[in-house]
DNA sequence: ACCTATTTGTCCGTATGTATG
DNA sequence: CCATACATACGGACAAATAGG
């Protein structure tokens, strides 16, 4: 996976490093299971700060890319296991009722991630 | 409006300051059109970096809470609507099935991020 | 059960850029 | 033009989760 950053672009270089390797991913050319490189190392090859890299790979893991934890990397996601599509199933039906209720999807991020720290 | 930090605490401090500002919100202490302390102030009055405090500022930003611009400040915005007790069962189950699975927290805010664009 | 290496997570500090008013 | 205030990036340090021996 080739990935190069444009240091001159307007672009924000974790823009341009996410932007990367989205195509990648969509070109097929690292596959579902597959990980990425750690951020250090392609910190490193491309000259640029870990940080910078860790919110490209952020970024991606938000759109539900990557996954991206502690002590693993940043693997690319793929199929859903079976435990995963019922928490989706569950999530859509929370957001139903959320809606059904006239809250906006603000609203109803605030109050899950209250819950999370509640419950933490 | 009143903020406190425990550094001790697990929780990163950008959520601390998220939390206690989407607190202060909920209360009605600050409200519509009200400017959050700048970022560099609240980050010297709390006595930590301004980095951690626009982090939970961005974080306020991504739950439509408030509208940050270069320049011109923090500003809360509209009015949300009260009402979402009826949601929080629904929440807890929620949560408590994505930590069964493993799924760290960060995870399962992104899939529910997705979900809720995806139904827009 | 323990230890170690790997890898991201968070925070600190600093510098420079850029939009706003 | 100027002051304010967030945006991005750099660098360094330590914490915490993960995986493997």
């Amino acid at each position: 996976m080739l990935i190069r950053v444009d240091p001159a672009s307007p672009l924000p270089l974790g823009d341009q490093i996410a932007a990367a390797v989205r195509g990648a991913i969509a070109e097929g050319e690292v596959r579902a299971g597959e990980r990425l490189p750690a951020a250090r190392e392609l910190a490193e090859s491309l000259g640029v700060n870990v940080h910078t890299v860790l919110r490209g790979y952020q970024r991606l893991r938000e759109e539900g890319l990557i996954d991206l934890r502690r002590g693993r990397g940043a693997v690319v996601t793929g199929e859903r296991p079976a435990g995963r599509a019922r928490l989706v199933t569950q999530t859509r039906r929370l957001i139903t009722e959320s809606r059904r209720l006239g809250l906006p999807d603000e609203e109803l991020l605030s109050l899950i991630r209250a819950s999370l720290t509640r419950e933490a």
